[in-house]
DNA sequence: GCTTTGACTCTCG
DNA sequence: TCGAGAGCCAAAG
């Protein structure tokens, strides 16, 4: 299965609420280009079908150079999932699902 | 068609 | 503990 097709699928998995990292992606597709996820996800298609904003950095931090808008929107829409935040960065200890 | 760059992560010094 | 280098995939120039 080609890496787009698997990390959107991965991606779908994540139940709202949840956020997901590109090194468990990585993990789970069992690739280590995480960057190439990272590109995948810059270019995808819309939100209701790849909701990017629940993938994060390994640390929890929000992507630097995130569309729609910067960082801000996708902080908004995972406060919106009961996503609590630690200062600027996801409380990925908490949110990050175990796939 | 080849080269460069990018929403990353891990390992070594 | 912090900084630098390597590895991998895909899209754009």
């Amino acid at each position: 299965m080609l890496l787009q097709q698997h990390v959107y699928k991965i991606i779908q998995q994540v139940p709202k609420g949840k956020v997901t990292t590109y090194g468990d992606i990585g993990k789970k597709t069992g690739t280590k280009a995480y960057r190439a996820i990272g590109q995948v996800l810059h270019h995808n298609p819309s939100w209701p079908e790849i909701p990017c904003h629940r993938v994060v950095m390994k640390d929890g931090s929000l992507a630097p150079n995130y569309g729609m808008g910067g960082p801000s929107v996708q902080k908004k829409r995972l406060k919106d999932e009961s996503v609590t935040f630690i200062g600027n960065k996801v409380d990925i200890v908490k949110h990050k699902v175990d796939l």
